[in-house]
DNA sequence: CTGATTTGCTCAGTATGCTGACGATCAGTG
DNA sequence: CACTGATCGTCAGCATACTGAGCAAATCAG
């Protein structure tokens, strides 16, 4: 019987007695966690062979654009947990792509700075990411592309402080 | 290896790509990954005390709606590594919310079930997902959120057979 | 200047998610 | 019936991500 009401239609309305079967397949949860297994799996086609993941990618180009800094500004740009931050920055580091070294100014902290390794294997990667980031996108046309990435955005940075590692 | 490019490296090197500081916060994978962050935060904030996940309940629930299907069929309908569902059931089956016997049909296969706990504890999960779903939406209006919806579809399925789990 | 608080980081523990390898089973073929 | 290949599930290993506890250093209050 499709007596049932769309996903959206179930948000706004006050939940009815759990009995007809709640599809996951329409809510936005469920599909943006979805979205964001596509995104790794394409970063890690187009990247193939380069070892990086996204998260690596998006740690090591922060640090390479920001030289210097420490893991607690780090982990505010890419809006991880600083603990998370720690196991990304090791890897990294146990690879020779960037130094951690404990700052001059505050011992507690770490600054962080890419090796030449590391900016070699920047500029290597970006390619690749970059295709990934159209490839996911070419489903839609240009118009609905950047409607699309300017919800995303209203959506992040409004709920930004929601999440532990708020973006800064 | 070359230690720093000198201008005439410029030469043999395409144009500079990676050179001007590349911000990572207008990517779209960077959105995408930062907005699955805030829909876990949020799922988790609604439902605290229940001690359940997104994927937990999404897997409780996808079993509820079907009871008797298998590991497999579970893990296509909400797209999940078969080897990823085996942890997730795990955790519920020690939980008492589901079970998993050995399917009569096919003896390598298990078939889940979810208990009374399971389907109780569905019902106490329901409103505050619902809600969850909401408050992340909240920042668009009525009709930025359908269209949200709209494209957020559209990527996902059009992209479906790009990640090792595509979905049913 | 000292005690209290805050801050940067680490560590242990838990839960996704993936790849690759493997054992067990089933279905189809000869 | 034996052989082959496909399928279901598990396991080991790696990489996010989070919470909560705790340490050491810096900062602030009085």
């Amino acid at each position: 019987m499709p007596r049932r009401p769309a996903a959206h239609a179930a948000l706004t309305e006050p939940p009815p007695d759990s009995d007809p079967a709640l599809p996951i397949d329409d809510l936005p949860g469920h599909h943006i966690r979805r979205l964001q297994q596509i995104a790794v799996a394409v970063f890690l086609q187009e990247t193939e062979g380069l070892g990086v993941t996204p998260v690596q990618f998006a740690a090591l180009q922060s640090v390479a654009n920001a030289p210097g800094l420490d893991q607690r500004t780090l982990s505010r740009s890419i809006g991880l947990d600083t603990s998370t931050v720690a196991g990304v920055v090791d890897r990294l580091e146990a690879r020779g792509l960037l130094r951690r070294d404990v700052s001059p100014d505050d011992r507690r902290a770490r600054v962080l700075a890419s090796t030449a390794e590391g900016q070699a294997l920047l500029r290597q990667v970006v390619p690749g990411m970059l295709r990934a980031q159209q490839r996911m996108l070419a489903p839609l046309n240009k118009r609905d592309r950047a409607e699309f990435m300017r919800l995303l955005t209203i959506l992040v940075t409004a709920n930004n402080e929601l999440s532990r590692a708020p973006s800064e």
